[in-house]
RNA sequence: GGGCGCGUAGCUCAAUGGUAGAGCAGCGGCCUUUUAAGCCGUUUGUUGAGAGUUCGAGCCUCUCCGCGCUCACCA
């Protein structure tokens, strides 16, 4: 049972005057002619030959300044705000005191009337009629600004506590409209994406999020439970081993954008879950993905920004392609000084490493391709600021990658890095079934006594693999990591709008 | 999970261990072209929860809850 602070109980008391005043405060109608900017274009068409434009609005009430016979408000629509004017000449005394007296800052309502200017020359509303359509129980968060006399701005109320906006996020939205661009810009952005690829022959599909056996990355699942089949059932860590049985069945070019969860840490960049985008591409390699994966983020930041040219923090990016391609064994030389070519053990990696950087060293129990993964973060992403391809990476830390012709022990495959995190991920896949039925044996062997990075041996793939795989690139990449360097925002919540949170109480 | 920090009115924030405050919002007035108007008057609190120290706790201690930053974890 809802309890009701001092500011609720009067406009719930409110509510029950107007009920008995006969005012609905819910109706279950609404009727609206315009938007407040389709309002303002056709009045500014119509204003020189002296044209009436009457009108229907719809909106939240924003604002509201009586002034004893005649009352100035504005309420906001989805197209923006728009100023209403009360005159007791149009809607006569009785009704302006209902408004004056009854209604809240975020109440929806409708007002019909003929456009006009004020004296001060805003595009208004001169109100005839209006109606209530949802009574505001509880106050919005509302902000105000207010010019001091020395002409600074104070901002009196904003709401901006990271956690009410999170959890609240309606009312973040209602009094944020900078928030609700975000999301606006979001949706272009996965717009843009399908955009991309429907234009290139992708088929967009969908694939089940609850599987029997999880897969496809290193990363630990949500269980769940199915009743009737009695069957443990796991949330979805990847796309990638259902995308590519459709190779098998001779779908080419195939995408998926959804949902992925991964029970893992919450940070600034990781959410549960989180909105992939993979694609597989039959008969290309990880250099043709590379070159498609350019031109797709551009086209993305133009469709979303305007420009190739994104300000990111302190950084000004730019996606135009060819972005920058810097082999993972130079990169990581140029910057730890260390060759992992001349390294082709765990043990000698670790010696060099702890040569070299003795307050910086990996788990010395870890395999060769962790250290590598190890350098990897710890020396050369921080400084992968403009958009940067890195590639060739280490077969052990790629278990369904192919590798490099003549070189066994490197996979071909690629990461995207953009100001210092990963942005995509990406190779040439593997589609050997005896060699990848050889990896995925090798990682149960050395993952053995590590029960986070056992994998279930996913058998039907294998199955389908033996059918025949054609050749083919696979991609993968964050959505809403995309979405934050794009938008500038630094933290993955800003580009969610209900983002995990812990439960309340 | 570890470390650091934060939690005070509807909102944004004050308050050397000594009477819990301000602005805005709200409520009551005045006001026929305002610009998130102005003027007069006025209400608002389990200081996140619980325990302890103290003559006395918003402030000190402990436990818990939530959030933020950070480390760990993380294809």
């Amino acid at each position: 049972m809802a309890e009701y602070n001092s500011l609720e109980k009067i406009r719930l008391q409110k509510l029950e005057e107007l009920r008995a005043e006969g005012v609905e405060p819910y109706p279950t109608r609404a009727s609206r002619t315009h938007t407040s900017a389709q309002a303002i274009v056709e009045f500014e068409a119509g204003e020189k030959e002296n044209k009436e434009t009457q009108v229907t609005l719809a909106g939240r009430l924003r604002s509201m300044r009586p002034k004893g016979k005649l009352s100035f408000a504005h309420i906001e629509d989805g197209a923006g705000k728009i100023q209403l004017f009360f005159r007791v000449n149009e809607v006569g005394e009785a009704r302006l005191e209902l408004f004056n007296k009854m209604f809240d800052l975020g109440d929806f309502i409708s007002a019909t009337g003929v456009m006009m200017r004020t004296k001060a020359g805003e595009v208004t509303l001169q109100v005839h009629d209006f109606s209530l359509l949802a009574k505001s129980v509880t106050p919005l968060p509302a902000d105000k600004d207010v010019t001091q006399a020395d002409g600074t701005v104070v901002r009196y109320a904003t709401l901006d506590d990271p956690e009410i906006r999170a959890r609240q996020r309606y009312a973040d939205l209602a009094v944020n409209p900078e928030v609700r661009e975000t999301f606006r810009k979001r949706a272009k952005l996965v717009k843009a994406l399908r955009a991309f690829l429907d234009d290139h022959d992708f088929l967009e599909v969908e694939t089940p999020i609850l599987q029997p056996l999880y897969g496809g990355a290193a990363a630990r699942p949500f269980t769940t439970h199915h009743n009737e089949l009695d069957q443990d059932m796991y949330l979805r860590i990847s796309f990638e081993l259902y995308l590519k049985r459709l190779l098998v069945g001779n779908l080419e070019r195939v995408y998926e954008i959804g949902r992925d969860f991964r029970n893992e840490g919450v940070s600034f960049k990781h959410n549960p879950e989180f909105t992939q985008l993979e694609f597989y591409w039959a008969y290309a390699d990880y250099l043709q993905v590379m070159e498609l994966t350019e031109q797709m983020v551009a086209y993305a930041a133009e469709q979303v920004t305007g420009s190739t040219k994104v300000t990111f923090g302190e950084h000004e990016l730019d996606f135009k392609p060819p972005w920058r391609r810097l082999e993972m064994r130079q990169g990581i030389l140029e910057a730890s000084g260390i060759d992992i070519a001349e390294h082709a053990t765990a043990e000698a990696l670790f010696k060099a490493i702890k040569a070299k950087h003795p307050n910086k060293t990996p788990d010395p129990q870890a395999t060769r391709g962790k250290m590598i993964d190890f350098l990897l973060g710890e020396f050369l992403e921080p400084t992968l600021i403009q958009p940067t391809f890195l590639y060739n990476y280490p077969r052990d830390i790629s278990p369904l990658a192919k590798s490099i012709p003549g070189d066994p022990l490197t996979v071909e495959r690629f990461e995207g890095y953009v100001a210092g995190f990963e942005l995509c991920n990406a190779f040439t896949e593997l589609n050997d079934p005896l060699d990848q039925e050889q990896r995925f044996l090798e990682m149960g062997r050395d993952y053995a006594n590590d029960e986070e990075e056992k994998h279930p041996l996913d058998e039907d793939y294998l199955r389908a693999m033996r059918y025949g795989m054609p050749p083919n690139g696979g991609f993968g990449m964050g959505v809403d990591r995309l979405a934050m360097m794009f938008l500038n925002k630094h933290s993955i919540r800003e580009v969610l709008l209900f983002p995990a949170l812990r439960k309340e109480e």
